[in-house]
DNA sequence: CTAAAGCTTCCAATGATTAGAAGGTCAAGG
DNA sequence: CCTTGACCTTCTAATCATTGGAAGCTTTAG
């Protein structure tokens, strides 16, 4: 399978495909003769891993630490349950970030006439009333 | 006022007021003779708003428009309605997903013995079961 | 007079991804 | 056989907002 099919099949871009080969989340590619990049569907499959965890929003550092632990047939699944719960805790602090500017702003906003006047509660609240 | 009170009393780094002063989000500041920028508490007030915007997850773009409109006395005030309706939907749409990868990770954490074993629903679903 | 703190500019890194340029390779059809 | 087009290669650079460092000038305090 070349790059393009590989991408296809796993839904990763090509372009992509190569950029995680070249930070070391999947190994070097074996090449044809001509160097064109080889894969397997084992290959597809570690790039299908990649995407999913990407999904839940992992870093692609911590994606590296689960592709090991994924390879790692000795793991405890406690290391992999913990950086599960670490992330959980990141993703909530977000959240309550992003409803806090939400929550603002919807207030913000339903103060605001919305007319063809220049008052506006929204620029006076950034003005710092 | 030099750049360095200026950061202190606005809470925006000498740092990052250049580089605002650079991408033109602020306008250029005057200079001393020795070439040292020069601010006034009417540019101090600038930088506040601006940091309060991004503080309201807005991005520079954003805030650019948001300065102008400020500055703008014969706004209206249906344009700003319109652009902190716009952002909050963006922020409900990112919690949505945010809220989205938490409990998939949560019910995979909670079927996870998080012991010394190596089997691990987490990287099972990461798989593709 | 000198040391330290503060200022200047420019260049580079972060994180994940995308886009482009310039060129080599492969398969199909005329 | 040769061309066309699709695919591949590498390297460089853009995005976004911010931070960091280097090298050098200015100001302030001792």
């Amino acid at each position: 399978m070349n790059i393009g099919e590989a991408a296809k099949v796993s839904g990763v871009s090509a372009k992509l495909i190569r950029h995680y080969e070249a930070i070391g989340i999947i190994p070097k590619a074996s090449r044809s003769t001509s160097g064109y990049r080889t894969y397997a569907d084992s290959d597809v499959h570690v790039l299908s891993f990649v995407k999913r965890a990407r999904g839940l929003g992992f870093s692609m550092k911590e994606i590296k630490k689960l592709v090991s632990l994924w390879r790692n047939k000795s793991r405890a699944s406690s290391e992999v349950k913990a950086m599960a719960l670490a992330h959980i805790e990141q993703l909530e602090i977000k959240i309550k970030e992003l409803e806090a500017m939400a929550k603002t702003l919807r207030h913000l906003a339903k103060n605001c006439h919305g007319d063809g006047r220049p008052h506006c509660p929204i620029l006076e609240n950034l003005e710092g009333h």
